[in-house]
DNA sequence: CGCCTCATTGAGGCGCATCAACATGAGTGG
DNA sequence: CCACTCATGTTGATGCGCCTCAATGAGGCG
């Protein structure tokens, strides 16, 4: 990644941009140095090699990936990082090479608390604020198992529809708007598919009325309910409060 | 479950089997009343559809596994935990029963830390403990989806070989002594299979010669790592320190 | 022995991948 | 403005991998 887009002023109007508060856990001496905003322009990636569990990112805006590519190019995206949600290297599997990817142009706030490790280990509120996001994290990925491994394409497909739905769009009533800013192959790679099949679902789901696209990357789900109807699991995507 | 199978005498003799700690955050007077040994038979079920996360399994002994049921009987393994492994109830989905399975007779120790939230939230240990156990959860499901998303039927069921020969197996140089227990129908619930593709599959094994099996619940792995040149993803298994 | 569960093996079919052709739109340079 | 390139999306033809259904074997148990 070109380190020029790093964006080196971290002041407080940037700050409230992002209500992640993952920097609120930094002594006030550390502050400025240990985070940083930083736009990647689609394709970027970061690697998240090191192997160390302090070095944070959240998305503020558009959406990005952790993705694993196997020897052979297989590529599947692990989960998906849209505005909101936070990520660490270590989601990432041994094995295979791993990183996070921006999908589209976007947005992220870097947190490196490696510096300040001793610190946090005895800061009982930042363990269970890391605690409850891995957490949730593992609630998400629990549901992405069971849609790759017992869900048929068109299920798969429905699923993620509403999952974006739910996750980025504008719902009003049963109505949703959703902007889907990937391609087809970022889709397929999601849910274990390939894109000529993404694509070709993608038409059935149209043709029966379950969404209207405006562009190949913006779409209308008329009724939620209705999709969600097509797929068996309800999905999760409030933060639930644990322990 | 049969609650005559809950071994309620806890003692320090018992204790010593599980060595595990989770019930060493438990204030001395609350340590008899909050966790017991239970036996749990083969398709014996826990729910775990109470919401709360401070419930707390860990397995002694045998094979449990973290089961998801789809309303048309459709089953999905979403972890398997053998002894060591440790689960609590929201690693499940919701909008699907989700519950903890015996894939064969097995001792587990529940831990109920509800009476002493509170103590707890303010326990960095506690919290960081937590952390590091779902996040290593986080690591294994990240390459379980890579599996079910990416690799074909004989791969994954290499996969499956190899992680039980590294998670349960008597290891002597490259070879491996594995007990395997639980039937061809979990193995392909966990892997996204249907059970008599999983015995073609071993056949093929077998006849490549990676495996020996000495019976359906009993194979040798004359090889592990020829084994595991059939799949392109390195395994994660050991437990990390993070954060 | 009969009964049950689990494992194996075969026949056949469907779902999705693969390969290929073409459409579409954005960007670039003339 | 058009010509050209390139990435992306769509659609069709074909084939293979895995599922489904069914029959048989193998072992455990009353």
């Amino acid at each position: 990644m070109d380190e020029n887009r790093r964006v080196a002023t971290i002041n407080g109007a940037e700050c409230k941009l992002c209500e992640h508060h993952l920097c609120s856990f930094l002594p006030d001496r550390h502050k400025a140095c240990s985070h940083s905003f930083r736009q990647l322009l689609r394709g970027d990636r970061l690697s998240v090699d090191d192997g160390s569990c302090l070095r944070f990112w959240v998305v503020l805006s558009g959406t990005a990936a952790l993705c694993t590519t196997l020897a052979d190019g297989r590529r599947q995206i692990v989960e998906l990082e849209t505005p909101g949600d936070f990520t660490c290297g270590l989601s990432a599997i041994d094995g295979a090479q791993g990183w996070i990817e921006a999908l589209c142009d976007c947005m992220i706030c870097e947190v490196d608390l490696s510096q300040v490790a001793g610190i946090l280990r005895n800061d009982p509120q930042f363990a269970l604020d890391m605690f409850r996001r891995v957490h949730n994290r593992l609630e998400k990925s629990a549901a992405h198992i069971v849609a790759l491994g017992r869900l048929d394409s068109m299920e798969r497909i429905c699923f993620f529809l509403s999952e974006m739905a739910r996750r980025t769009g504008r719902l009003n009533g049963r109505q949703a708007r959703v902007n889907l800013p990937m391609t087809r192959e970022d889709i397929a790679d999601y849910l274990g598919l390939n894109s000529e099949t993404v694509s070709r679902i993608l038409g059935r789901i149209k043709k029966a009325g379950l969404t209207v696209f405006i562009s190949p990357t913006d779409y209308v789900v008329p009724d939620l309910e209705a999709l969600e109807r097509r797929f068996p699991i309800t999905p999760t995507y409030a933060n639930k409060e644990a322990v």
